[in-house]
Formats: C-alpha cells, sequence, structure tokens
RNA sequence: GCCCGGAUGGUGGAAUUGGUAGACACGACGGACUUAAAAUCCGUUGACUUUUAAGUCUUGAGGGUUCAAGUCCCUCUCCGGGUACCA
C-alpha cells in the first residue's frame, strides 16, 4: 500500500506556509473578517501540555474550516509569560525569568506550536512581558485609575504564605493558593483594586443573550451571585445605628440576637466595658484562622458577646449583639439579624449558645419543631403583630419590606457575591503598577509618556515575605520624583496581577504594529468583538470574567464601541488518559512531542479529535495515534491514483458513490459546525471505506475527501490536494456544494415491527406510500406469523423508515 | 450541602425533532501473505438459550407516559466538575 512519510511531508508544508505567507491574514484588506480566537498558553519549562494541544487543534479546525466557507481568518497566538508560574519556576531552579522565559517561548513556538500545523500568523505574536506589551497593560491601570475604576484601599486580603503575595478571591481554590497550594490566610493591609462589582449587575444581566457554552454562563453567575433582600436599620441601646441585609426581612420578628462580622468597624465602639478583653482576644483570633480552618467542614460556630443590645425597629424588643466569624465583612454590611427559627446557620449558634428561638413562619404543615430544628421554607407570618398572616417567603420581594420602607426601616437592596478584584501582588515578575505615592498628592499615576514603567532587572527578586515586593528593596527603582509637584516621591513596588495582562491580549493582536496606541481604533473596529473564542471552562470565573469587565471599563471610558469581548465562546472538555486525570503525581503526563515524532502532528491532531467529543472531553488511549496514521494511510492510498492507473476526471456516476460522497460532505460540515470533530472523523473513514472497497478511483472523489479532512490534517491534505493538480491551497479551495437529491437513497430498508418488536426488515423502494407498502408487509415471511389469528387494529408509518403494525 | 455534567459491548465512543441501540474505531479471535515475525489485507465479534434456524434479554436501578423510550416524566444509586457559613 502506499504510505505517506509525516516527517517528509509536514516539514514540506511548513516551510511551504512560511515561504508563501498562506497563514497570515491580510488585516486591513480583508472583506469578510473572521477572528478565531484561542487561550495563548504560559511558556512553562516543561513545554506544551497534550491538553493545549487539544485545545488548540479544536480551535484550528474552526479557523481553517471558516478559511474554507470563505472567511478572511485571523488566528493569532502569542505568550502569558508574566506571573507566578514562571516565576515560581524560576525561583526553583535558579535561573532569572528574564532569561527563561525568552528560551522557554522560542521553544514553545518553534520546536512545538510550529509543528502542531496550527494555522496561525506569527506575524502578530504577543508577549505580554516585553515593555512594548505592558507598557499598555500599564495604560490600562492608568486609565481605570483615572475612571475611578482602580483605587487602594486596607483591607482583609487573601495571603498566601508560599508565593508571599496577596491572591484574588478567584485564585483561592478550596482555601489553598492557586499556583502553590499552600493554605491560604487573612491579612490585613492596603492594596490596588479594581471595581469588578460596579459592573456586577450589567455583567449578570447580559449572560442571558450571550452566545456562550451554558455550563460556562452558570458559573459566572453563580460567581458574581445576586441576591435581592432588603437592608434593615437597626440602633444600638444607647448607640449608633446599623444596617443589616437580609434577603428574609419578612421574619424580622424572629430575629432574637444580631451578629456582626469580626472585622466589623462598629465593633470596637459598642463592645461594653466587661466584654471588651474577650472580643478582642476573639477578633484576633479570627485573624489567624486561614480559609481552611474556618471553612472546614462541620466546623463549630464560634462567637462571643459585645454586651451589647440592640433595638428591633418593629417591636423595640432589645436583643444581644453578638461577633462571630460566621458573619462575613465583605458581604452584605458584614452585619445580620439572626433569626434561628428560620436559618439552620443562625439556629446552630443559638442552639450552641442558649439564644432564644422564636417561629415566625408557618408553613400550614406538620414540621419539626423549630426548637431542635430550623424550618426554611414557604407558609404565612405568625407572632409578628401587624404582620401576622401575611405571605413569607424564602425568595422574591415581599409585601413587608414595602410596609418597612414607607416607615424608613428598610430599603429594597441587592447584593452580589462579586468580590472588588485585588490586583496588587508582592512579586517580581509583573508589569509595576503605575503609580506613583507623593506626600503631598497622594497616588499619582505614571504620565502616559513616561510609560512603560520598566521591571529592572535585579538579580535578588524572592519575596520575603514582609508584604512588599521585591522591587522595594530596589532603591534606584522607586526612589523619584512626584510627576505632579515634582517633589520627592515613591513608586508603587506591587505588580498587577498577570490576569490583567491576559485580559486585553486579544485587542492586541490586530495591532502588535502600532507602538503609539494600545490597539488601532480602525482594526479594531474591523476584527472586535471576537467572533468565535475557545478554551477551557477552569477559567469561567478568572480570565473571562476580568476580561468581560475589563471590555466594560473600557467601553464606559470611550475606548471600545463594544462592552462585550466575545460573540461566541465555547468551552472544551477536559482530556483524561486511561479513564484518570493527568497530573505529574500520577505520571501518567502525555508528551505531544513523542507522539508528533513518531506518527506526525496530523495523526496525532486527528486522534485527539477522534478520542471523544470535543465539548465534554476524551479519554487519551496509548494505541489510539498509531491507529490513526493507520487511517491516514488507508486515506492516501484510497485518494491517489491506482499502481500504474490515473484517476477517473469524470463526475461520479454511480449512485452510490454519488449518495457516499455528497451525504458525507454534508454530513462533515455539519459536524465541523457544532464541534462534533469524533463524528465527522467516522463520516470520512465511512467514506474512504466505501472508496476503497470499491476500487473507486475519481478525481472529483479524491479532491472531496482532501478537503474533507484538511481542516483536521492539513499537511497530508495540501499534500493531496497538490498531487492532484489543485491549485494553490487546499484551504481557500471553496468548500464542496453537496447535492441534496443525491444524498437521498434510491432504496431503504424498512423495519416492520408487530407490536412495536422488530420482525422483519424489508428492502424497498424509497418514497412509497403507505397504501402501497402496506400488502409488501403483511406478504413479508417472517412478519405473517406473528399477524396470525390475531387482529391488526393499528398502523404506523414513518416513511423510509419503519412499518409498526399494533395487534390483539 | 447547593449548582452543573455524566453512567450505553472487553475498551474509547455513535444515535438531528421519541422511530432499526451499539455508527466509527480500538482490542480480541480466525484466515491470507511470509521460512518466521512485523506490517498489510479479508472475515467474526453485546449477552443468553439452542444444532441450524429461531427466540429471549440488553443503554446505572426502580416505576410511569407512548403504537414505539438511550432519548420524555417521577424516585433512587454511583461517578466527574464547580462552589461553599454570601445572611
Amino acid at each position: 500500500m502506499a504510505k505517506y512519510d509525516p516527517t517528509a511531508v509536514e516539514a514540506k508544508w511548513r516551510a511551504r506556509w512560511e515561504k508563501d505567507g498562506t497563514d497570515r491574514t491580510d488585516l486591513a484588506g480583508a472583506k469578510k473578517p473572521f477572528y478565531n480566537l484561542m487561550m495563548f498558553p504560559y511558556p512553562s519549562a516543561e513545554g506544551l501540555h497534550v491538553g493545549n494541544l487539544f485545545a488548540f487543534v479544536g480551535s484550528d479546525i474552526q479557523g481553517r474550516h471558516h478559511r474554507q466557507l470563505g472567511y478572511d481568518v485571523f488566528e493569532p497566538m502569542g505568550f502569558d509569560a508574566f506571573g507566578m508560574h514562571s516565576e515560581n519556576f524560576a525561583l526553583r531552579t535558579g535561573r532569572h525569568p528574564a532569561e527563561m522565559v525568552p528560551r522557554n517561548i522560542e521553544r514553545f513556538r518553534e520546536s512545538q506550536l510550529k509543528k502542531v500545523g496550527l494555522m496561525l500568523d506569527w506575524s502578530h505574536q504577543v508577549d505580554t512581558t516585553s515593555p512594548e506589551y505592558y507598557r499598555w497593560t500599564q495604560w490600562m491601570f492608568v486609565t481605570l485609575f483615572k475612571n475611578d475604576l482602580a483605587y487602594r484601599k486596607r483591607a482583609s486580603v487573601n495571603w498566601c504564605p508560599g508565593c508571599k503575595t496577596v491572591l484574588a478571591a478567584e485564585q483561592v481554590v478550596d482555601g489553598q493558593c492557586e499556583r502553590c497550594q499552600s493554605v491560604v490566610t487573612k491579612k490585613e493591609m492596603a492594596q490596588w483594586f479594581f471595581r469588578t462589582t460596579a459592573f456586577a449587575g450589567e455583567m449578570l444581566d447580559e449572560l442571558d443573550g450571550m452566545d456562550w457554552s451554558e455550563r460556562t454562563k452558570i458559573a459566572q453567575r453563580n460567581w458574581i451571585g445576586r441576591s435581592q433582600g432588603a437592608e434593615v436599620k437597626f440602633k444600638i441601646d444607647g448607640g449608633p445605628e446599623f444596617a443589616v441585609f437580609t434577603t428574609r426581612p419578612d421574619t424580622l420578628f424572629g430575629a432574637t440576637y444580631m451578629v456582626f462580622s469580626p472585622e466589623h468597624p462598629l465593633v470596637p465602639e459598642i463592645t461594653t466595658e466587661a466584654q471588651k478583653a474577650e472580643v478582642s482576644r476573639y477578633r484576633e483570633s479570627c485573624q489567624s484562622l486561614t480559609e481552611v480552618e474556618r471553612q472546614a467542614e462541620g466546623r463549630e460556630k464560634t462567637g462571643v458577646f459585645t454586651g451589647a443590645h440592640a433595638v428591633n425597629p418593629v417591636n423595640d424588643a432589645l436583643v444581644p449583639v453578638w461577633v462571630a466569624d460566621y458573619v462575613l465583612m465583605g458581604y452584605g454590611t458584614g452585619a445580620i439579624m439572626a433569626v434561628p427559627a428560620h436559618d439552620e446557620r443562625d439556629h446552630e449558634f443559638a442552639l450552641k449558645f442558649g439564644l432564644p428561638i422564636v417561629q415566625v413562619v408557618d408553613p400550614g404543615r406538620e414540621i419539626p419543631d423549630v426548637r431542635t430544628e430550623a424550618f426554611v421554607g414557604d407558609g404565612r407570618l405568625v407572632n409578628s403583630h401587624e404582620f401576622n398572616g401575611l405571605e413569607a417567603k424564602t425568595e422574591g420581594v415581599f409585601s413587608i419590606t414595602s410596609l418597612l420602607e414607607k416607615r424608613g426601616l428598610a430599603r429594597f437592596t441587592t447584593n452580589y457575591r462579586l468580590r472588588d478584584w485585588c490586583v496588587s501582588r508582592q512579586r517580581y515578575w509583573g508589569p509595576p503598577i503605575p503609580i506613583v505615592h507623593c506626600e503631598t498628592c497622594g497616588p499619582v499615576a505614571v504620565p502616559e509618556k513616561d510609560l512603560p514603567v520598566l521591571l529592572p532587572k535585579i538579580d535578588d527578586y524572592k519575596p520575603d515575605g514582609s508584604g512588599r515586593s521585591p522591587l522595594a528593596r530596589d532603591e534606584a527603582f522607586h526612589k523619584t520624583v512626584c510627576p505632579e509637584c515634582g517633589g520627592p516621591a515613591v513608586r508603587e513596588t506591587d505588580v498587577s496581577d498577570n490576569f490583567l495582562c491576559s485580559a486585553w491580549y486579544f485587542y492586541r493582536y490586530p495591532s502588535t504594529a502600532f507602538d503609539d496606541r494600545p490597539f488601532d481604533p480602525e482594526l479594531t473596529k474591523k476584527w472586535l468583538p471576537v467572533d468565535l473564542y475557545v478554551g477551557g471552562n477552569e477559567h469561567a470565573v478568572l480570565h473571562l470574567l476580568y476580561s468581560r469587565w475589563l471590555c466594560r471599563a473600557l467601553h464606559k471610558c470611550g475606548f471600545l464601541d463594544f462592552a462585550e469581548p466575545y460573540k461566541r465562546f465555547v468551552a472544551h472538555g477536559m482530556i483524561v488518559k486511561n479513564g484518570a486525570k493527568m497530573s505529574k503525581n500520577r505520571g501518567n503526563v502525555i508528551n505531544p512531542d513523542e507522539y508528533i515524532r513518531d506518527f506526525g502532528a496530523d495523526s496525532f491532531r486527528t486522534y485527539l479529535m477522534f478520542m471523544g467529543a470535543y465539548l465534554e472531553g476524551g479519554d487519551f488511549r496509548d494505541g489510539g495515534v498509531r491507529a490513526m496514521k493507520g487511517f491516514l494511510d488507508r486515506l492516501y492510498a484510497a485518494v491517489m491514483p491506482p499502481e500504474g492507473g490515473t484517476l477517473d476526471e469524470n463526475p461520479p456516476a454511480d449512485p452510490e458513490t454519488r449518495y457516499w460522497l455528497n451525504s458525507t460532505v454534508r454530513a462533515v460540515g455539519a459536524d465541523f459546525k457544532r464541534f462534533s470533530y469524533n463524528t465527522a472523523v467516522a463520516r470520512i473513514m465511512e467514506l474512504v471505506n466505501h472508496v476503497t472497497k470499491n476500487s473507486v478511483h475519481n478525481l472529483a472523489v479524491s479532491r472531496t475527501v482532501a478537503q474533507l479532512v484538511a481542516p483536521l490534517a492539513p499537511h497530508l491534505a495540501e499534500e493531496i490536494w497538490e498531487s492532484l493538480g489543485g491549485s494553490g491551497s487546499v484551504f481557500d479551495a471553496p468548500w464542496p456544494v453537496y447535492d441534496e437529491e443525491a444524498c437521498r437513497r434510491l432504496e431503504v430498508e424498512y423495519v416492520v415491527q408487530v407490536n412495536g418488536k422488530v420482525r422483519g426488515r424489508i428492502p424497498l423502494a424509497a418514497g412509497l406510500s403507505p397504501e402501497e407498502i402496506e400488502p409488501l408487509v403483511l406478504a413479508s415471511e417472517g412478519v405473517a406469523k406473528w399477524l396470525e389469528g390475531k387482529q391488526i387494529v393499528k398502523k404506523i408509518y414513518v416513511p423510509d423508515k419503519l412499518v409498526n403494525l399494533v395487534v390483539k
């Protein structure tokens, strides 16, 4: 059998594409722009992971197929090279990130990415660590600062003792640092924040109409977490007023105590002399608790009494005020009214500390005693004086809130779970935050003309845990003058979270040629928002959330005329090996390089896509790539002229061949459209099987096969296309048009069921009427015996498919 | 706990709107070629009863709707992912 040599063929086409500029896009001249974006990788020292390739290939197929459909596809690539992943590795190996990173990038691009056969336009590469890029990352910061979307505040923040830096809420996973798995603690520090909460409501509302994978939207919805309720005003007996947030204002009469978060600023003020020592001891102990300790499964509630009492505004009842860490300062007002009868957490707390439990909701059915178990459900109010009989509901807007609002005791309000994005990092390997602290002017933005604030190359870049970046040790870096008053000043020494670098990289790709603006308005108008973004769902509440927020911010500031960065986002699945998640610990990580070397990129790509459903994920099996090489060999042999022969240049005449050809074109096109790559490969296999079995040697058939397989196996497809005299690149040949008529079979096999059980199959001409079919069915052998002595009470006909006879 | 996915042969996985379950592969078995092996090609391959032929069963478990259920509805089990004291 004629085989092809992937090493030679792939090298040939890599060189050809590069020479001809096949993968480069004329951005200014494009008529039908299609911006095909994939999530850029961070250039780790380990090299590209098979998961990266799975993601990239699935995206590349979309890019290549859109090109076949006549679009001008722009498919760029870059490197997300700032951040702790690179820096931690550098620290471990003792190599400076400034030297290690460029080498990693080089290796990623030249030895790996370029060998995969991705249709990447390398003339627009982006590297987030280059000053030409991070100059504009800093510009983003300055722009946000000037528009009051970036601010500095002292707050209790997540501190990773391993990485010795603060982290955003999104980077704390199960109480641990996303990068190094250290247990995260709380630390009170002054930090830079972006006002992500400012757009929480609109970002949530916008989700409904967005063309995104549903599970990604659900994750964002939960993370933003809207809850509607009321803020109710209480007063400390003989002290200040304070507000609580509740989604159950209807249960106001059931509030038997109040709880303040340990960090609540009113706590020291209201605590009585007698309780001072105990309260301050408790507050200190909360500070030192880690997230893991605080949230430990089944952890008992803790808290202390402040000695103060609050006045319930509806009945003037005095209730004790407690401090407890189950109330969080970062949510609502940092204080709650506790209704132990109708809230599980309050109930647990009340039981432990012997606080009263008053039932105010009557569900109208038998329930356990609220003294032993909280009742959380709908019903009617009781023990609530003038509110008795009103509807009580666990969610929604209640009439009772309006009543309270009229009396000035409460107001409707909406709270979001989302927190402002903490963006400062006490680390070295990131873009310095472009702010200067001046004693007289306060924090001042570095003027745009002075950007970038260059990251100095320092040898001692180890974080010291002091709560300040290693840059704070470099006086030459931070000693400066105030851009406003000219007085002595110090630079901000923290660097930005690297999620800021990745929140805007796709605006930069089209505009890499411009050094006087982050993105060119004309090109941006033409190419953005991104047409299709394919990536992993693990970024649902990180990169995808941040980049949506930044887009909205830039839109509000007048730099973009759209508020959503991606027209469509598709989340691919995760790939596992032999049923188990891949990890270094398990030692079952796949090295893509070896497979590509041994079997070729085309076989590897096609196998990755055949393995399972792209959107669900797949299971990588060892023999798979080899088997796929076997298929591509068979495909090659099937479509090339037979030994000593030629291909028929007439259109195929045989109806069977016409059927297979046309229906495969139809099916593969539909499969590409819905990311169903595994079935697309199966369809092509069926067509190839037909061609082989029937020795079809036909030019049109062969060329079509090359086009069908091209997005999957681009090198091989080009090789076949060229050998068969096709002009130009196979990707510039218009996608074949199928003939609907030829997709129909002339003869079909009817399934005959009796009472829903299959009793026979008869081949019949397609398109017959029930009347024409009936006698043939009744007479057919195998069916007749099931009808003997029975009466047909119903007949169901499904055209060209099935007859079901219901008998008695 | 809550929110999403899943569960189909020995294995990975197919199955547009309910209409032939197991497409397409892998593996296994048998055969051809070969001194032999590899490679390649051809055939068989859900389970059970049984000699053929035929029949029965079969999409995690149990119920239901329907002429017809992997697909729709209810209850439950297990697995994967996300999230977690958010008032």
